[in-house]
DNA sequence: GTGGAAGAACGCACTTTTTCGTAACCGGGG
DNA sequence: CCCCGGTTACGAAAAAGTGCGTTCTTCCAC
């Protein structure tokens, strides 16, 4: 209990735990359902444009999309190509950091598949 | 576009990308900061208390707290046990598929200290 | 003795904060 | 006037913080 907390300044900022840390703000940012839905889209192909994204995640609103792109190019995980032209066109793609968020989300893809019915089975029956 | 939809009931089921299937509300339910943060913290140990987890994750309040380890445990991805004794103590542990989602989550984590300076360098950057 | 506080893990009601959807607007060439 | 991507404003809805109540023993002061 008493461990006097001596660490350095640069380590507690990648403390997830800590409320104020850098990494608990990118972690949260991060992990919301809209980015990574973003994102594990965005792996399976070279680059997006904004309407295919928004008309292959069912549910997702106009702002909602340009939100969370805009959150993601922030931070890096994806690159945002302005075509020129007119109508406009502009292309979405994963970065390196990006893609290798990918390969966790698309890790959570498949614990969702995999654990779906087990899941359902449990919800059911917790409705004691 | 045009590739006509006959996919079966039970596969439509699993698709991320409908609004309304049941992959998407659990992976939507369960992709949240505080979920990932208690799964993370529950998967380093055989199991945790109530007050351990309110005490280790800095910023949750007993409210989030509660109702994150209620959807998690409705869920399956954790085992409550509560102790009769008095004052009471409640017991959090990680199912077999809580396990599994928490190496996702640790994946997240590991991402998240991995690409840390470079998030923040790109942020700095944007601010164009 | 005994009155009372404390302790753990909530549930609930109330209030504040945020999030999100809707809808309207913008740009410029066809 | 439409196409596409984007921004903004507004308001409704949902999320989250706060504080109080509960439960039942144990422990301590008096």
């Amino acid at each position: 209990m008493g461990t006097t907390n001596f660490t350095s300044p640069l380590e507690d900022e990648a403390d997830l735990r800590r409320a104020d840390s850098l990494a608990r703000e990118i972690f949260t940012e991060v992990a919301n359902k809209w980015a990574f839905l973003i994102i594990d889209l965005l792996g399976e192909e070279r680059s997006l444009r904004f309407s295919e994204l928004r008309g292959r995640i069912e549910g997702i609103s106009h702002k909602m999309l340009t939100q969370n792109l805009r959150m993601l190019e922030r931070n890096g995980l994806l690159d945002r190509t302005v075509h020129p032209t007119v109508p406009p066109r502009v292309d979405y793609e994963l970065t390196e950091p990006g893609r290798a968020l990918r390969q966790v989300v698309h890790g959570m893809c498949d614990w969702t598949h995999t654990y779906l019915e087990e899941i359902d089975a449990a919800r059911r029956e917790f409705g004691d």
